[in-house]
RNA sequence: GCGGGUGUAGCUCAGUUGGUUAGAGCACCGGUUUGUGGUACCGGGGGUCGCGGGUUCAAGUCUCGUCAUUCGCCCCA
């Protein structure tokens, strides 16, 4: 095998087979988002690098390894976009849509992440989000959780799907947990995994879902964030909670759950897996009520999700829906302008015709038999002499001469 | 970024302790008297064994590097 010409590493090419699974994908959350009142919208693929820099964390593994940032002939410092919820935020405020709150977005495209490649972890990968802007009451909250179940019941992965839920507090309320956590730990500092002990200084909150064995055991009589929240908070997240068990909404607490962009408050959930190794999460998101502000725009609230394409994919059974369709067959090269009208007045009915190119009568039958046509037209000299064409059903093998005049009409009603 | 596995035809894989022109199935193309496909039979094309060094009389087989992929860590969707 040649393998000179390849994609770059952690991008792949999107087959037929492969488009027809992401454009349902796609297609079914655009329906259902819609249901809730989202609307489709799309920003640039790049922007300049600071709207990442500013709103993921500049101490985020996104920021600090993982963006494709470059300088362009203008030398303007851009990024291909890490992730979707910045663009969009921007968006609003370039755009003033800030005066028609709330405001729900959808949008889905590609995302770039310098990241080791993995299954279901790619360096071009592509997300799918929504972004409800505008709403600081419980209800939003729920109705995006909700949602997002929506969406991975029609999908039909529920069963290989856990929502994990958790609250992270206001800032205050967080940062007076992580003075407390930071307490707590510095007594086992040195025993904590080295990944551990890097993230002690950068970013403690992140210690709390360390898989490392040493740490989960350390970690057993860790101050729990929970308790931290004031009655606010609190009672906000119980309110959300409730509103999940109200709509049948099956969740699990989950207070390690920490999300990695510095961006979010309060309400945090993801949609696990177990099945794509150690790429658990297929949706992820969470209130992020302070982004806008810290962007340089009025201070409103806003909550969203972003979900994997490929990871949905790589969950769901998805069987093309194949549309019955009609090869042509001329016979000879003089019929071919007949024939050739005659599928264009095929697809004005929207009946899927396909023409063959070249060949004798054997190999376009074939060819016809190859894209599992179901029925081939085949009209030859004989046939233009009698006025009429030969229909034959692919997959009997009966065939008959109907009028040319009634063609049309014959095949519309063959096919319903 | 760290550690492990894998890499032979378009696809799935065989290739014995390193030894002559590298194989199979599927797919593809052609044929079985040329105006009838799917089945069957016959035939054919296609691989510098991921790439680059090294060891050896001799390497797909051993070794090193590199690229890609995959698993775990990390991170996250």
């Amino acid at each position: 095998m040649n393998n000179k010409l390849q994609s770059v590493r952690g991008t792949h090419d999107h087959l037929p087979e492969d488009m027809y699974k992401y454009n349902n994908i796609i297609t079914k959350a655009e329906n259902i988002t819609s249901l809730y009142g989202f609307k489709p919208m799309a920003t640039p693929i790049f922007e300049f690098s600071s709207v990442f820099k500013k709103t993921l964390g500049e101490s985020s593994d996104i920021v600090t390894k993982e963006m494709y940032t470059f300088n362009d002939k203008g030398n303007e410092e851009v990024t291909l976009r890490p992730e979707g919820t910045a663009g969009i935020v921007r968006a609003i405020i370039s755009n003033g849509l800030s005066q028609e709150m709330p405001f729900k977005a959808f949008y889905h495209g590609p995302m770039f992440r310098y990241e080791r490649p993995q299954k279901g972890r790619l360096r071009q990968f592509h997300q799918i989000g929504i972004e409800l802007l505008g709403a600081k009451s419980e209800q939003a909250d729920i109705e995006i959780i909700a949602c997002a179940d929506n969406l991975i019941k029609e999908l039909d992965i529920d069963k290989s799907a856990t929502l994990h839920i958790n609250s992270l507090g206001n800032i205050i309320e967080r940062k007076t947990y992580i003075e407390e956590l930071i307490l707590y730990l510095n007594d086992f500092k040195n025993k904590l995994s080295a990944e551990s002990q890097n993230r002690f200084d950068k970013n403690p909150l992140r210690i709390l879902d360390s898989k490392s064995e040493v740490d989960i055991e350390i970690l057993k009589d860790a101050p729990k964030l929970i308790n931290y929240l004031e009655t606010e908070s609190k009672d906000s997240f119980n309110k959300v909670l409730d509103g999940l068990t109200n709509l049948n909404i099956a969740y699990q607490i989950n207070n390690k759950l920490v999300r990695g962009l510095d961006y979010y408050n309060n309400t945090t959930f993801e949609f696990v897996t177990d099945k794509l190794g150690s790429q658990s999460a297929i949706i992820a998101g969470g209130r992020y009520d302070n982004l806008m502000k810290q962007m340089g725009g009025p201070d409103i609230p806003g909550i969203g999700w972003a979900a994997g394409l490929e990871r949905l994919a790589l969950l769901s059974i998805f069987k093309a829906i194949r549309k019955k369709t009609i090869s042509i067959i001329p016979v000879g090269n003089e019929n071919n302008i007949l024939c050739i009208k005659l599928a264009q007045e095929l697809r004005n009915k929207y009946i899927c015709t396909d023409i063959s190119y070249s060949g004798n009568l054997k190999k376009r039958l074939k060819q016809a038999n190859k894209i599992s046509s179901d029925y081939a037209i085949i009209i030859g000299e004989e046939e233009i002499k009698n006025n009429n064409a030969i229909i034959r059903n692919l997959e009997t093998g009966v065939q008959e001469y109907i009028e040319l005049n009634n063609l049309v009409k014959h095949i519309e009603k063959i096919l319903t």
